[in-house]
DNA sequence: GTAAATAAGTTTATTTTATAAACCAAATTA
DNA sequence: TAATTTGGTTTATAAAATAAACTTATTTAC
């Protein structure tokens, strides 16, 4: 009836920072902060743990002299997605079924 | 982009709570502790905070000499329910816009 | 009839998680 | 060259979820 949520996805800020990443293809540590609104700390972390379970990649180089952290979805992340979002219809979807 | 995602409703058994009481209009505390899986303790807690923060009613009569609690959810809940539905699209339909 | 087990919860303690605060290094600006 | 900004990381704190322990009453088994 209520299978388990991935917890890793079931996190606002990971969740934001995936559903980015899902659209944006690659994005940059200041624009994921700037579009989830999230300190520069805790979305560090919540990168790290990403990136730990194989839901992104993470790339950091440099852009002219100043570093840049570039993120990614990886397939593993995506699977892991699209499997949160089909979960959590378990969830959401009352009386439809 | 991200609005907040209501902390009350984004937690896995709470989430589950409601689902379950929105579809059945009411439900005794064994039976949702059955279909949530939860433990007795955790369900208490829970369904304590969603009673305090007036998502449901909580009732707690006698069936013959068992002590029953019975759980509806209110109008408020209805509403928060849906609004966190409405709100967690943001996160989840990604590239639909 | 009484001891053990079950039911229905609650309370308290522990663990996990999220978040914020403090910090660091380099680069830019005043 | 001192102060500020940028781009983060690390560490500490606060909040939350979860589990373990406990309570009270009730059957059930001997």
């Amino acid at each position: 009836m209520f299978p388990n949520l991935d917890p890793l996805l079931h996190s606002e800020l990971r969740l934001a920072v995936m559903s980015l990443l899902m659209s944006a293809d690659e994005a940059e540590f200041p624009y994921i902060k700037e579009q989830t609104g999230a300190t520069a700390g805790n979305l560090s972390v919540q990168i790290e743990k990403l990136s730990t379970a194989g839901y992104i990649e993470v790339e950091k180089t440099f852009k002219g002299k100043k570093p840049c952290t570039i993120c990614r979805v990886t397939p593993t992340g995506l699977k892991a997605f699209e499997n949160y979002v089909k979960t959590l219809k378990n969830y959401l979807e009352v009386g439809k079924k």
